[in-house]
DNA sequence: ATGAAAGCGCTAACAC
DNA sequence: GTGTTAGCGCTTTCAT
């Protein structure tokens, strides 16, 4: 038998809550939201007909009556990343244990995106909001302004920032993997990459890696990818570039994903990973462990953006934070493995 | 200067739009909601004042006057891993696009936890909700059915459903992979897991695997990780499997990430995979095309979940569905490649 | 096509 | 400690 969908049909209220437990609404409010001020034996009745009647509250109505949410905006460029993915679930674990309720948005790397994701969520009237990286439009950073919501930049740092930000330096990774090259005795270059368009901080990483090589008298070849990294693509592009430039010792990627599609090639070609080609990565995501040499790569601190993003939303929300304590590079660790 | 935090500094209201257009509220409300049923010149002269003030509509107020949200609540499991991550992407997509705001909860493969999520979202009047799998708790289900809210059970098939499914069968993916490798020729096989406590679904993998295997007179050992796949502990378990059964000539892993461990331990050994060992995955993650050799895994459907779950959810939001469309087995495929 | 009025379900003063 | 009252910002009849 089709369950009967009851379409507008009421959910149970607080009022009814109330007269089944013989008290007003207020009080069972009250008992709601500070228990112990209501007398032992009302609250027991009130809890009694809670449970008969299976009352949730109604949070709409609370966030209005309060006009105060218990909302969180984060956007996010994708969540089908390791790097992203697990910063939301580390910031909605603290956050949510703190009360709040997240609102997810994908902005897929497209700040027109962001900006209407910015609307739609402010619309919310949310008590936070959590954005990542610097780039956003004119128009964002106006919507912005007539808003005094805390926002936390995430992902990034080195920019002065809207308000408060956690993150780190993409180019100080971009450096670490060019002076551990450099130590090895590697001069000649390449930095290959998912596309700059779509990801702004793998630029940021070949700047680093570039600045610091070149600041050495080395040399770095740029190689692109068109879009996201792609196997057979980065395999092609890596074959490419090592027929155009066979003085190559070194390969910096942008990513993990990049740098395993680039170690694939090698094997293919039996290059020699670290002998004959130095290989590293960024993201140390799981499966670096795994290669054949395991690899050389750069750990960004995923857990500990969300972790200090939410304590930073969580602080600023219960008085104003001192400016000192608004900005937070949280560095990054170079994983020394095999394939250098 | 730090800039100052108006707290509870009211937002700009519909009423002020409206005497700023010198019409009233009522009016404003209406050109927001359908705005050609209001004559062009207020049109205008509203617009004017919206953007002049940077109006954003109140979505709590509305709600609760309308007392319809446009929120829809989905409980996965982790978003820290591409299954559950693309089909929310997805799922997100078609639903905002539909002018829906996704609530989204993580379980952390916790039924209790669940629970409490449930309560939580469905305090927000959710119009339609999104579980993964079909375990839940007796409360969850109590809670459930004093509601009214259709649901759908993604990630999944086989069992009857609280509303709407739309899945796949694990049995079924297990039984691909076991055909696969009986058609190779071979009978001694063994299965590697996550641990089954967290993942159910990596338990009716292992049955239909196990099941078809041992209907033709083959024989399966079961080794369980303790928790999620580590390439070490994978490694130590697989030594020691292939110590205490030498005979074994082909493994089937509960996913990707460990069958590279396997395949990682099966390099390290020089046992040659596929010759020494058939060796196939769950998942068809990004890398599984750059191992070597490429891995024989199957191919979940994370993206039609999404999209198909958006489209029951929504469907059923319009008018109650037949039951014979209430019920989706999105299948699976098996990807050959050269492990097995 | 437009506006007045009555809520939506709850919270927050305030009086008792 | 408890109830009364007045909104929160919007939508929705229902007149006009």
């Amino acid at each position: 038998m089709a369950k009967r969908r009851r379409r507008g049909s009421q959910r149970v209220t607080m009022g009814e809550v109330a007269r089944l437990a013989n008290v007003s609404p207020s009080t069972v409010s009250l008992y709601l939201r500070r228990p112990d001020e209501v007398s032992p034996g009302r609250a027991e009745k009130i809890q009694a007909a809670i449970d008969r009647l299976g009352y949730l509250p109604n949070t709409m109505a609370g966030g209005l009556a309060s006009s105060r949410s218990n909302v969180i905006g984060v956007l996010v460029p994708t969540i089908t990343n390791s790097f992203f993915s697990e910063t939301l679930e580390t910031l909605e674990r603290h956050l949510r244990s703190a009360g709040y309720q997240l609102l997810i948005g994908n902005t897929e790397f497209d700040d027109a995106r962001e900006e209407e994701l910015i609307r739609s969520i402010l619309s919310w009237n949310p008590v936070g909001l959590v954005l990542t990286g610097f780039l956003h439009t004119r128009k964002s950073l106006s919507v912005l302004a007539n808003n005094d919501t805390p926002i936390v930049e995430m992902w990034d740092y080195g920019q002065p920032g809207l308000d408060m930000v956690v993150g780190f330096s993409h180019h100080a990774c971009g450096r670490l993997v060019a002076e551990h090259m450099l130590r090895q005795g590697r001069r000649r270059m390449a930095f290959v990459s998912t596309n700059f368009q779509r990801d702004v901080r793998a630029r940021d990483r070949y700047h680093g890696f570039r600045d610091t090589v070149e600041a050495t008298g080395g040399t770095v070849e740029l190689r692109e990818l068109s879009g996201r990294s792609h196997a057979e693509e980065t395999g092609r592009l890596t074959h490419a570039l090592m027929q155009d430039h066979p003085e190559i010792e070194a390969i910096a990627c942008s990513n993990d994903m990049v740098a395993l599609g680039v170690l694939c090639e090698c094997q293919r070609q039996a290059w020699d990973v670290p002998g004959r080609i130095a290989l590293a990565g960024f993201g140390n995501l799981d499966f670096t462990t795994s290669t054949v040499p395991p690899l050389t790569t750069i750990e960004p601190p995923r857990r500990e953006i969300g972790q200090h993003t939410a304590r930073l939303l969580l602080a600023s929300l219960a008085s104003e934070l001192p400016e000192a304590e608004k900005r937070l590079d949280l560095g990054v660790r170079l994983v020394e493995r095999e394939s250098v």
